[in-house]
DNA sequence: GTAGATTACCTCAGCACTAAGGTATCTCGC
DNA sequence: GCGAGATACCTTAGTGCTGAGGTAATCTAC
């Protein structure tokens, strides 16, 4: 019941049984799991007309609560992509009318985004859906696994400092 | 000592305590954690004059054993990205004399991708950095829970078909 | 009060990828 | 042996991101 990964190491203690590659039996199934959960989010947001960039900033807002508004930047901080990456995703959203850009009052350099109605709608009837897929997802696994599962993830994302913000 | 997700859990246990998030505790640290990862992995590569894609078809080719020699399909296959995508690392790759690209003699469609010994010789060089990175990563973790981890992240590859190949 | 450092956001060139589609070759059933 | 479909690889337009860098506003220390 060998799989890709199995198949990998296999290979490498052949080729260079000098180096002690048991670690890509975690990292190597990490990032193809990545790949593949990607690829089954994707096919949600796009029965909502999203995208995995636009899906994040609307939950991002959505989630903050009432008045639903942020910071570009705690949208980047909490996306972990660059200010660019942020400024371009929220011209699209812009554009499409689900998030509206507003000057600060109090601090000229800065911006208030906030959810639109219509952005509001749209996120709180895509979420339902994307939930639903991130059972579908870990349904393979039963719940102490998960819960096993989530803390190992946690210690990991601590140790490479990955977990603040 | 709340993570990121834990926050994320519980702006969404106050914002819409009808749905059930408990996913997002393993599929939001996924998501976080490789990004984290590739960041780290890229810095390694980086050292060497790769990024991850070069890296990646190099280490393929060369763990295939001799005469390292793949086809892109076989590539394509184990990279999960698209021709196109091949096409381009292997145009680079062979700019940069690391891989040779030779037509196949019984298959007048087909190519062969051969590591030069310039491709060798670096993708020998760098491998022991690379699995010395991995084990960075993973030091936070105990032996048993590497192996619990790869033995959990496997049975999710398989759930969503992605152990083939 | 003001110079220097910092912060917030945007701009843009470059990069790697996807999705769609093209060409050439091979395979299989008849 | 021939036509339909499958296969192998490449091409290209479009997308979203990074990294470098720009502008404007704010803070800090004197």
């Amino acid at each position: 019941m060998a799989d890709h990964v199995d198949r990998v190491l296999e290979q490498w203690h052949a080729e260079r049984p000098d180096l002690d590659v048991s670690p890509m039996a975690v990292i190597g199934r990490l990032s193809r799991l990545g790949a593949l959960v990607d690829a089954e989010l994707r096919r949600t947001f796009a029965r909502h007309g999203l995208d995995r960039a636009s899906f994040d900033v609307l939950a991002t807002l959505r989630r903050s609560g009432p008045p639903y508004r942020l910071t570009p930047t705690e949208l980047m901080r909490s996306a972990m992509v660059t200010s660019g990456a942020i400024t371009q995703r929220l011209d699209k959203l812009e554009a499409n009318g689900l998030v509206e850009r507003t000057p600060d009052e109090t601090d000229g350099r800065a911006v208030r985004v906030a959810l639109t109605d219509a952005g509001g709608e749209l996120i709180d009837r895509a979420l339902p859906d994307h939930v639903e897929t991130e059972h579908r997802i870990l349904a393979a696994l039963s719940t102490g696994e998960r819960e096993e599962l989530a803390a190992t993830l946690r210690t990991l994302l601590e140790s490479l400092g990955g977990a603040g913000s």
